[in-house]
DNA sequence: TCTAGTGCTGACAATATTGTCAGTACTAGC
DNA sequence: GCTAGTACTGACAATATTGTCAGCACTAGA
């Protein structure tokens, strides 16, 4: 097995966080939870990505299967994507993701000022 | 912000995929859900890790105050690791990672042989 | 023609994570 | 003394992930 792959999974768990462990992925996703979005609108949406990073993670959570790309085969390109059916079914886990990441963050950030 | 670091989480999300993102910390956890193990305990029980790898990952589950670390504080060395009360609010989740990765593994794996 | 915009790729550098190997202090057994 | 075992550290190499930059094909507008 090749060593530094998150492939080789030793239980499931580690296969489902390897789909959203990506630097942004989380952030993407969350993005498209409230709809389908194009391309540059999600870039702008999300301060600090790189069109380069953004579209490197698309493309894996559309490999996944996580969400989909709908291309309007348009010129200029007219790119859009949002949460494939399947994906759907991780949403709910990753919003409870969500707050547990509130609840850690709070915990973490010590008396953070005021 | 530090660029590669994964402490700028944009979301909520990302705080909580960093704590089990490690190569082995799912499978760390995992493990830990049946009770406590000591550390070489725990290096035999999950196939490929090295100790290395495995102390390093669970310093920083103990870091993020996940796991409790519990030292006979003799001679040989006597350690061994549990979740914390702490933790066990991550377990819920970690759970359900690794039903949704179940799923996810019989999608992803085709027709594998026979 | 020049510029700006679309979504995307390739090449490469910077950084992070992981793997490998040796070594630590101490005791037990031979 | 030598070996093996405990839990762990430091140094480094191999690999993976990210970040940065340039460029593609094409059109609209000045």
């Amino acid at each position: 097995m090749s060593q530094g792959s998150r492939e080789s999974a030793q239980c499931p768990v580690d296969a489902a966080v390897s789909v959203i462990a990506g630097r942004w992925k989380g952030t993407i996703l969350w993005r498209l939870v409230d709809g389908q979005m194009r391309t540059g609108e999600l870039r702008r949406s999300i301060p600090g990505i790189t069109e380069r990073m953004l579209i490197r993670h698309v493309q894996e959570l559309v490999a996944d299967g996580i969400i989909d790309r709908h291309d309007a085969k348009e010129v200029p390109p007219r790119v859009a994507y949002s949460i494939s059916e399947y994906g759907w079914t991780l949403v709910p886990l990753v919003a409870q993701l969500c707050s547990w990441g509130e609840v850690h963050l709070a915990r973490t950030a010590p008396t953070r000022s005021t």
